[in-house]
DNA sequence: GACTCAAGTCTTTTT
DNA sequence: GACTTGAGTC
């Protein structure tokens, strides 16, 4: 058992640990994943059958790494081990089971974009204002009720949520979630949250279904404990009563998705819960310099809420941590590109051993810029994925409605693409009569005479005619040669190719990509349901950190650090330590809040095995304007022992060795009118602008200010511009320039 | 209903 | 800066 050579003393318990409940506390960079994968391995290799073994992870990335691993100490075997991220693996089973909770197995899952225009149109027909009511506010209020198992029927019955949402304002929420669920229900879709709530209300509800998947799995597994909610630990913890074999593991220190309803409190009811656990502490580091690990201890210190914990490392001493002030944003970015660029030379490394973390995507563009102009290959993580493209949602839609056509959201994003002459209105009158008669969708459709009239009639049968042709073909053909067709007949493909702009081009071949993706999909030997329906599956529950297809290690990484997590390079730039920006200023509002950002902070240092670079900028845009900022308080919260030429504190730290990197700052434009502007920008005072002044617009460029409007609510003023010649445009302030 | 342009709005993290 | 909304026109 060579696997079991050159484990310390509690890794080596975690992976012999025998029968019965285990919480593995495992430090940052203390060789987790290695125990995790070993352990799994270990059983394998002692005659578990991998069919028997549940493994469950927060990225699809993070299961097929430990799949592999496995792989390559017991072979093939074991690819048969149920592994996957929370929601893959519970979509499967609600596949199978889907007739006992009402649904078919058929159905679609939403992704937010289509749960947010769900709700819009919702709050449009029960005529309430989406300014009172925020779309992100409510699908977060109707997902935290998810996530805590709080159903449509108990938030309405429940005086205290309703106290509390007649206190905010929102006194209808209750009834938008019932709604919402209502028409999921209809649709024959759920959403993320729905795929662990419905498990949920299967396994409570249907005891011989909970009972067939105790007896199956004999083993569970749960990574980033720290990360679960309650809906998913419960789920688990059902799963594992009748053998007792469950395994977390996790970092109450890592634990950054409480927005998500994730609960460190998990950990704690896991000892009360499973009251003869086996603790196992993992406290060595074997991923960073002292330097490094020390610093991040002093970091997370100050947190009041965590678990005693001793991290430490037989590493090297390392490099000390380098800070970097930059004058702006796109400073910031030229001195990392450059610093990079330096590191490269002077010792060697590689593009893919660096990585620039921020707290928002964002804050990427900077970066991207000075990286591409320094030529230097670099790979954006998340952002706008490639299944986030319209043109890719546009198709996946029509192979959604394919398979389910009361998926009311791929239905109002296709009936009209091509145009087919259904606007929104018509769209609209279609749900509303769906809804009154209580019928399907589908069946409205189906029936346009009756409930449009002639004039549309024509147009949707097309529609029906052409959907019913896609099924037909799904039933009989795998998912590339449906998805082939769908493409060339619904005349998506062809729109896209008489596109001739750059963009159009892209497109065109975004989606050939995607069907080249599909066919790789039918061709893996490994997915042996080769349907549409299969296909769809695997699809909607990919992450933003799934779809980067290049090989990284030639590459510069560039990501958020909520997706850096479980990663490690060798050098890592932590970029824009800002206040307000990390800290994040919409986070704030509680000292919980602020430690959940402290541990963010934590998570992304902790990434790092050699060398750490903290940098921030001194003015930013922000809401398209020009911002100057303040460092960070988590810069000052770093042990000043830690950190290069630090004498004292931090504060003396800008004095000195701060000025190699220092370009002073742009003197302030002059004073208009006795107002001190923000860089050259009008000040929203309607008195800064006079008659006869030059100015610059973004867009038409530069003008004459003809007259000022002061009458209009929105203060605007009349502008002749050379570009536009003498017609004259009224503007508002905001955009104009001053010369 | 489709299209265009300008103004207005909103900025967190993700399964 | 990116995206949505609204007004105006055909």
């Amino acid at each position: 058992m060579e696997y079991l050579e050159g484990l310390n003393e509690p890794q080596r318990e975690a992976v012999l640990h025998g029968e019965g409940p285990l919480m593995i506390i495992a430090g940052a960079g203390s060789g987790k994943t290695r125990v995790l994968t070993y352990r799994i391995a270990h059983l394998i290799y002692h005659g578990v059958d991998p069919f028997r073994i549940m493994a469950l992870t927060f990225t699809n990335k993070a299961a097929d790494e430990m799949r592999k691993r496995i792989e390559t100490v017991v072979g093939t075997e074991a690819r048969n081990v149920w592994m996957g991220t929370f929601h893959s693996v519970f979509a499967r089973i609600l596949r199978i089971e889907a007739t006992k909770i009402g649904y078919t197995s058929q159905f679609s899952i939403y992704d937010t974009d289509d749960s947010k225009s769900l709700i819009r149109s919702i709050l449009k027909e029960l005529n309430l204002d989406d300014k009172v009511y925020r779309v992100n506010n409510v699908l977060h209020r109707i997902s935290s009720a998810k996530n805590n198992l709080i159903s449509a029927d108990a938030y309405a019955a429940n005086t205290e949520f309703r106290a509390d949402d007649e206190a905010s304002r929102v006194p209808e929420m209750g009834r938008i979630y019932k709604t919402y669920q209502d028409r999921l229900r209809k649709s024959n879709a759920m959403d993320f949250d729905d795929l662990l709530f419905n498990t949920n209300v299967l396994f409570r509800d249907h005891l011989d279904v909970l009972n067939k998947y105790q007896q199956k799995f004999h083993y569970v597994f749960v990574d980033e404990f720290q990360d679960t909610n309650i809906s998913q630990y419960l789920i688990t913890k059902k799963i594992a009563s009748v053998y007792q074999n469950i395994c977390v593991v996790g970092d109450d220190a890592q634990s950054i998705y409480a927005f998500r309803g994730a609960n460190i409190q998990n950990i704690l009811n896991f000892q009360r819960d499973f009251p003869d656990a086996t603790v196992v502490k993992l406290e060595q580091n074997y991923r960073s310099t002292q330097n490094i690990v020390n610093a991040a201890n002093s970091v997370i210190a100050r947190n009041k809420s965590q678990l005693q914990k001793n991290v430490w490392t037989a590493n090297e001493t390392g490099n000390k941590i380098e800070m970097v002030r930059a004058a702006s944003d796109n400073e910031e970015g030229s001195i990392v590109a450059n610093a990079i660029f330096e590191e490269k030379m002077l010792h060697q490394r590689t593009n893919g051993e660096f990585a620039i973390l921020y707290r928002t995507n964002a804050q990427s563009r900077a970066f991207e810029e000075a990286l591409r102009k320094r030529n230097i290959k670099y790979r954006l993580v998340g952002g706008v994925s490639f299944y986030q493209r319209k043109e890719i949602k546009d198709l996946i839609g029509y192979l959604r409605f394919t398979i389910n056509q009361n998926d009311e959201e791929a239905f109002k994003r296709i009936i009209n693409l091509p145009k087919r002459g259904i606007g929104d209105t018509t769209v609209a009158r279609m749900v509303v009569a769906a809804t009154e008669n209580n019928l399907t969708l589908w069946e409205v459709v189906n029936n346009p005479k009756h409930f449009l009239g002639d004039r549309l009639s024509a147009p949707i049968e097309n529609f029906t005619i052409l959907i019913k042709s896609f099924h037909a073909t799904s039933v009989i053909k795998d998912a590339y040669e449906t998805a082939a067709q769908v493409a060339k007949a619904s005349g998506l493909l062809k729109e896209l190719h008489e596109d001739k702009t750059v963009e159009g081009l892209a497109r065109y071949e975004n989606v050939q990509e995607l069907l080249n993706a599909i066919k790789e999909y039918v061709d893996n030997p490994q997915n042996e349901d080769k349907s549409l329906s299969a296909f769809l599956q695997s699809v909607s529950l990919l992450t933003s950190a799934d779809d980067d297809k290049d090989d990284k290690s030639e590459k510069v990484t560039l990501m958020t650090i909520h997706s850096a997590k479980g990663l490690e390079f060798k050098h890592v730039f932590i970029v824009g330590m800002e206040e307000d920006l990390f800290p994040s200023q919409m986070m704030l509002s509680s000292m919980a809040d602020l430690e959940e950002e402290r541990r963010l902070f934590y998570v992304a240092i902790t990434r790092a095995e050699h060398k750490l670079t903290l940098s921030y900028a001194e003015t930013r845009y922000r809401f398209g304007r020009l911002q100057s900022c303040e460092p960070s308080r988590f810069l000052k919260e770093i042990d000043p022992a830690y950190i290069k030429n630090a004498t004292g504190s931090f504060e003396q730290e800008r004095n000195t060795s701060f000025v190699k990197n220092l370009t002073t700052r742009k003197a302030p434009p002059l004073a208009l009118n006795g107002h001190a502007p923000s860089a050259n920008f009008v000040p929203s005072d309607t008195s800064a602008l006079a008659a006869g002044m030059k100015v610059e617009h973004p867009k038409f460029g530069f003008g004459v200010v003809k007259a000022v409007d002061f009458s209009t609510p929105d203060k605007k003023a009349k502008i002749q511009f050379e570009q536009v010649g003498e017609k004259t445009l009224l503007l508002s302030f905001a955009k104009l320039m001053i010369h």
